[in-house]
DNA sequence: TTTGATATACTCCGCCTGAGCATTAATCGA
DNA sequence: TCGATTAATGCTCAGGCGGAGTATATCAAA
């Protein structure tokens, strides 16, 4: 979104496919739910890829397309789902004639799925982002590893100019020199990185270079790229628009509400604020059931106001996220 | 983005191509420039058609792609890209076998290209959507046809609340009722206006419903829809993203940079309040120099400062659009 | 010199937001 | 039964931003 030639992990090496002309077309799904008080993601091959599938000239369109592969391997619903990106970088691999067009989506579902077939399985997103968890403060890998690295990487630059801008570069994304910490910064944290070299993926073309610094889940092609592109989106998304609903049960406690939003976000938020604004906006409304939970007082159970949706613009309801 | 499933224009009948096997893709264009105080978008067949070419596969990229097929048809460089949404609906016509890949993109572009080969023109985007253009109050067309037509819509409603839903849809999106009027919401309207069937797009399977009574220029196949989806991004986008500075000259007065956006927006702003804004943001600098306008007092000419965007975080800036 | 048009400075007020304090209502362990 | 713990809930306060209005300055042309 923010630079317009995107840093593309290289590719793979993949067995070559018999040349043909035309170009096919993949689905890649970021599927996205909170259990546990983490934010999960469905992965495949020891989860080390996001599930994806051909586009099949029988779907309707994209997003049944997208729906139905889903659902026929969960077997659960899916109940919001956006369009991410389209790319169709020349060094994804697959040979050089056969050329993939590849969609991605990102899809949030309310339960844990019986994660059916294969070697599916939910991991916490942080697995493969752990900087991005600052609920409980700034994670040690922040200052341990990964500033020491990103300010040789700036140190390392070839002139005066260009080292600033990395220096300025990292104090932007990590939120350094009184500037805030802005958890939408996913995708740029991840690129950084992958220019430092401090992430496998940007080793993959340089096994000279031996292991990466930086401790943290890869993924296999460009796929945690696509992740990282999911996470943002879907952070700056619950500012401005009720989705988080489709995260949760249909009944649920402020409190439960507010402890998706913090998984998600990545960051604690003021729980008397958090309420004041999720009540006056008529988010929510009570059920006349209280939780059933065993300590401290009980709270009352809420259920989403789905009106909203067509009472107001669908543009335009916002959920807060302190930033201290 | 609203809703999952889009309402989607039924094909144009074409002429049936030789069924081939395979998927095609494609890359149409939503290309902004303003002048004139007019907010312009590049057409072609008779101002009937967004610019669109096959993704051809000698292509680096998707954006590559497209960057280099639009500045070879306009000769000028293409400031501002970005991704909007890709399709593949079944009934966008080119015969049953065949199915074609749409990747639209928002193009933004500085200056009037010579509009080079073909039947290319710049439009003012009003001349489809004269609705959406509110700077000079609201359009009289909206009280006269379009209003009466979506109650008479709403009332030939089946039941109750099917017809209470329409009557709360209309007063959302066309802001009646106290409601305010949200420039954001173009792709809304239109596909309002397309289940109502007042826009040709709707009775293109259905000739003995007759013209539509909504007098606006349409456009071939879907792609009024898709600059109603660049019109409503760009809306959007100007808020929180300097990149009004795309369609401007390298220097330019704060009444200029206004007018940008005011045309852009479709309505008016409180001038000093957007200068305030403007300024404490510090996202122009002066250059020294006065506008050599004839008529009134002489302004200050500004540059916009680019480093900006690296030294700010890539999200967070905004630019003020009045509410009433 | 007046008029018209624009630029520019300053003020005011209401609302939103972040932050903190205090109180209530339950469970649990000693 | 009491105190500790956990959580829900109520209330206040200050700063900032955004919307709106008033006033003044500066130019060209009639």
């Amino acid at each position: 979104m923010s630079r317009p030639e995107r840093a593309r992990a290289p590719a793979e090496l993949q067995p070559e496919t018999s040349p043909g002309h035309g170009i096919a077309a993949d689905l890649i799904a970021v599927l996205v739910a909170v259990t546990g008080g983490e934010p999960r993601v469905l992965t495949l091959q020891d989860a080390r890829a996001l599930p994806s599938g051909p586009f099949e000239l029988a779907h309707r369109s994209l997003q049944s397309g997208l729906r139905a592969w889903v659902e026929r391997q969960t077997h659960h619903p899916l109940g919001y789902v956006e369009q991410l990106y389209t790319f169709a970088d020349r060094d994804r691999g697959l040979g050089s004639d056969q050329r993939v067009i590849s969609i991605s989506y990102l899809g949030l579902t309310r339960e844990q799925p019986a994660a059916g077939d294969y070697e599916a399985s939910w991991q916490s997103w942080y697995l493969y982002f752990p900087w991005e968890d600052q609920r409980l403060g700034v994670p040690a890998i922040i200052d341990d590893v990964l500033l020491p690295n990103l300010t040789a990487f700036a140190e390392a630059a070839p002139n005066r100019l260009l080292r600033q801008e990395r220096l300025n570069r990292i104090a932007v994304t990590f939120g350094l020199d009184g500037k805030p910490w802005n958890e939408e910064l996913v995708l740029q944290r991840y690129e950084l990185l992958y220019e430092a070299g401090l992430i496998p993926e940007a080793r993959r073309a340089k096994p000279e270079l031996g292991p990466a610094p930086v401790p943290s889940r890869s993924m296999v092609l460009d796929h945690r790229r696509i992740l990282a592109t999911g996470i943002a989106r879907l952070r700056a998304k619950i500012k401005y628009h009720p989705v988080v609903f489709e995260l949760l049960p249909d009944t649920f406690t402020l409190l439960q509400l507010q402890r998706c939003v913090e998984a998600l976000a990545g960051r604690l938020v003021h729980k008397q604020n958090f309420r004041r604004l999720v009540e006056q906006q008529q988010l929510v409304e009570e059920t006349g059931q209280m939780s059933q939970d065993t300590r401290g007082r009980p709270a009352k159970l809420f259920r989403f106001r789905r009106e909203i949706l067509t009472e107001r613009a669908i543009v335009g309801t916002k959920l807060p996220i302190s930033r201290s």
